[in-house]
DNA sequence: GATGAATGAGCGTTCATTCAT
DNA sequence: AATGAATGAACGCTCATTCAT
């Protein structure tokens, strides 16, 4: 029943993104978001039924691509150390690159979304919290890793997060640069005995 | 300039930093605030002049509180690791204890402060990150850390900033053995060379 | 009941005169008034039962002291053309001097009074047109007026009140002259046969 | 820059007229005007920005058209005293007639009024004001003016404004009558000498 | 008399959403 | 699909008035 001009709603996902990013959900009104693809405000909903359900769609988004990107990055390799590497790497290629704003936005404006949206994205995290667990338990089990997987995942989880606040693609460091420092910083070359 | 009833006022900033954290700032009405006191909505304006100059109080007095506490946390001991660990617990005070409202909201709710607000508690937090560079520069003075002090520190200050996405104060880990872990992860006991 | 400190009141009706006629009676609040006399607002309740008792004793005050001054104004002389001189000089006494604000007020803020004080306050304003009306007609009884002696007085008590709109204290005219000229405008000397 | 649905504009416009004028403008809230065209109040918002907005369209309309038909009013004919009369006959319909209720509302809401505002219907007034200096100074040229021209001006100015306080249309004087006597007032037939 | 916190109705304005065209 | 006038609930805020101290 609504799927009319698949162009036009991409359109304003992306759009919708970076108004939710640069302004907030709340601040961003729908003139505004019709505005800036072109429309008056009463024709979007020609494409979306609710504000809100223009929040779930750009968050959907940009969760689907960053979690497939995640687990696409740690086939190629079996080397735990490697595989690391390649998580850091995209998890960082998520935060940091196209995906940015909607992830942004769906770590800002998640208390917007309707329990129900909530429920479903939740499923999306916690896939993506599995990946990033697995190849974890790995690099334990090989002993290199400082303290335990679970509480590492939080807490790498966290320091990659933050690099959206202060982050410049304009630096002296790039992605790759930047994953191997994250790296660094935790992983043990030596074997560890506890 | 307005000081009358300052119990009230600090009820007020209480209860509205609970409430800008659940709801959101914008979701939260001032009707929402002055029965969350037992006022009526006009009342709220004898203690304060506008809305968002209750956000700027709520995330002003959980600022000052915890560069206060974090400035007096690294005073009393002299040895590196001691005072990273130090600095790191009381992060962790500020992240989960009575301050963990207002700096969620402080995180969340930034762009809602006017500009001259936001330049006003941007001091603030310069202070705040320049005692943390200070103590990492001391540990990576005496060979102790894995990778240059202000990226660790970037990477260090999200990893504690996010524990407020998952730490449970009811959970089986308290703040010390969570503060040693985190110590734990990037802390190399043995002196590095690079 | 209420007759308390005779002096406040009159100092707040002199006040309350200056802003209302500044500022405008609906955008003057009660706090600006009460801070001109150094009281906090709800003091004010102390001696008007409500504001708008402030505005009728304002216009009253002035209206009666107005009145008296005309009357008083063509006591003294028995020309017809004195008398009206008199009259002529006095109203402009009345429009530009110490009542000029409560006058003022009087006719801008008319539609602000309640039915009761506007029904009083009429009561004034007829004495004060039949004063006029008693002049106007003996001075036609003599001939001396071009057009008919109501028709005149009301043309003419719109030509001075006007005055207020663009009359300045320091300009090169005073009161007389000012005076002199009105009665000039349309008195004529030579008796007149219609 | 906002132009949709020109006659609800202008419908909005004379309501507003006669309820500022019948009500005062802060007494007439956008309720008031919405419920008197049939809207809710937040449809108003289509047609004007501000309330205060709706002030200003209502007096500009007023003093557009009263300058227009006094302009256009002096200029068919040549005789002196025939443009002197044609003049405050204008002025009369313009006090009395259609704008009268607009041109009101000029007079008193003109401070509520932001002050951009202010000064472009002060450019229409200054305007008004010199189509009647010159016909003024005509006359006196002739020599039929009793006294000084810009002086009478304020006088004649303010005899006629004041009309709007008394006169009924249903009275037994018409505009064209009470034209005439307002000339016959100060008018001098044969030439003066001063 | 004076205070000033509290009231509560009401204000101008916003904005997601609807729907006739 | 698109328009844009209209809706109407809700918002932040104001302010005359009350009243316990």
């Amino acid at each position: 029943m609504k799927q009319p001009n698949e162009a036009r709603r991409l359109q304003l996902i992306r759009v919708a993104a970076r108004l939710f990013r640069e302004k907030g959900y709340e601040r961003t009104t729908v003139r505004d978001l019709a505005a800036a693809v072109g429309l008056q405000s009463g024709s979007l909903f020609h494409h979306f039924d609710t504000k809100e359900a223009i929040l779930f769609a750009v968050i959907e988004e940009a969760m689907e691509t960053s979690i497939r990107r995640l687990d696409e990055s740690t086939r190629s390799t079996p080397d735990p150390k490697s595989k690391m590497r390649a998580l850091i790497r995209t998890e960082l290629e998520n935060l940091l690159g196209e995906t940015k704003e909607g992830l942004s936005v769906a770590f800002f404006e998640w208390r917007s979304l309707n329990e129900d949206h909530q429920t479903q994205l939740d499923t999306l995290y916690q896939a993506y919290n599995a990946t990033w667990q697995l190849v974890l338990e790995e690099a334990n089990a090989s002993k290199h890793l400082p303290i335990n997987p679970k509480l590492l995942r939080r807490f790498l989880r966290g320091a990659l997060n933050w690099s959206v606040a202060w982050f410049q693609e304009d630096g002296y460091m790039d992605l790759d640069e930047l994953a191997e420092e994250a790296l660094n910083m935790f992983w043990r070359d030596g074997q560890l005995d506890f």
